[in-house]
DNA sequence: CGAAACGTTGAAGTCTCTCAAGAAATGTGG
DNA sequence: CCACATTTCTTGAGAGACTTCAACGTTTCG
């Protein structure tokens, strides 16, 4: 981990679908007031971590909040007994860093090199205690983030392994940051033992069902990490 | 549903483990100043609801948040093949109306008879506006909401039936409402299909598993609806 | 009392996991 | 640049867990 003595750049938060219009600039990130904006900036600092560095642990102090400036990062879950639970991606734009009882939840590590921007906790609350929007803007993106855990249960217990992968790819492919919606190919930035501790299976599994839709031609298998996608058809398996 | 046209009772909405202990009263509930109260009392009303009415449908318009006032409320979603997947059981004071994009994304259906105070949306996000502190409250609301999410994810994904239903039978033993600690007895407000679809398996291996505990002694069954539970042994099972 | 809903139990079948081995990709040192 | 080690990915086979289908017992309620 690094910390950058750059200034910081403006802090952009994912917004599609979870704010009204007026509220989304053309890149689909929230709009921040002057004024917030540059008491955020007072309080984060820009720190960059490298591929497969760790951010913080489970159990931890619950110190900062993130936000992804570039990169990805994984938030996860270990259990007793060893085993691993990915509670999610994050890409830039989307914060996390969830806590209880003053202890971070789960832990993260960063997926590729990445930019994060860090905020104090105890000093965005006490931002938020005077700046109503942006205690607002906190709920909403606490609200989305909580209809993106049901999706993931609902798609985790109710559909088998053939389809959990499909919706997990289709899933991947809305990000514009890994998929070239002109050759239809989707660079996964996870590997396979990443996406089967997200999806609740084993790495066979995973391996197996994209197997089976390559047979079906759905997908193309370039390279292990490279997946061209038959968008349309993936839809209709997924709809149906 | 009725609505009934006495005083409104104080909104009463449950706390514990998420705000500071000064926020807390003595019965576990958290405490609003005055004001909020009365500002809350002159957009809420209070309804009640019949065992196993209908209170909104998924993809109906979002127009309230609930706040049962007394018994309990299934929240559920349906899957397109028709099956359902429970995302959460509601006691007194634990608010709920999730929407996305002004509808609700899932459906709510009262397990009991009970009143519920009923707060438009519109009118509390006005409200909230100029309360900041109320504001804040939806906010360590939401992500106690959040945490539930994922631990239920937890579960459902990374244990085997015996232990899911072990682990529901905790977590209702944790509600004071249904579970008598003197005599160890839980009363289960939901039949066996609600268990199966919020554990994500089906009615029968509810019913099997239930049978494993009770040949472990862990538990047994008075009637369909009365356990009683062997909560040490039980807690012993899930922790290791 | 009889019908209907709910709960339990049994048996067969399916899906997924685990274990194991081979193939492909990646990295390292000469 | 190549040989070798290491990691990652894929594929196969057997075992185990859960689901589904079916039947039967129990409770609830008109």
């Amino acid at each position: 981990m690094k910390i950058l003595a750059v200034t910081l750049p403006k802090v952009r938060i994912c917004a599609v679908g979870q704010w009204p219009a007026d509220r989304i600039d053309r890149d689909g990130f929230l709009i921040l007031d002057d004024v917030v904006q540059k008491e955020i900036a007072n309080i984060a600092s820009l720190v960059s971590y490298e591929c497969g560095e760790h951010i913080y642990a489970q159990e931890a102090p619950e110190q900062y909040i993130y936000v992804p400036h570039s990169g990805a990062v994984r938030v996860s879950h270990q259990l007793a007994d060893g085993r691993n639970q990915i509670v999610a991606f994050y890409m830039p734009g989307e914060p996390f860093g969830l806590g209880e009882n003053g202890v971070y939840l789960n832990s993260a590590c960063a997926l590729t090199d990445c930019l994060l921007v860090r905020v104090p906790r105890a000093a965005l609350d006490a931002l938020c205690e005077h700046e109503p929007r942006l205690q607002q803007d906190c709920l909403v993106g606490a609200m989305a983030q909580l209809r993106l855990s049901q999706r993931h249960l609902l798609i985790v217990t109710h559909q088998r392994a053939l389809k959990r992968v499909a919706d997990f790819l289709r899933e991947c492919s809305r990000q514009q940051e890994v998929f070239d919606p002109v050759r239809n190919v989707l660079s996964l930035i996870m590997d396979r033992s990443d996406i089967a501790d997200y999806l609740g299976t084993s790495v066979e599994t995973v391996s197996r069902m994209l197997g089976k839709l390559e047979e079906e031609g759905l997908v193309k298998r370039l390279d292990a990490r490279s997946l061209w996608l038959d968008l349309p058809r993936l839809n209709d398996l997924l709809d149906n």
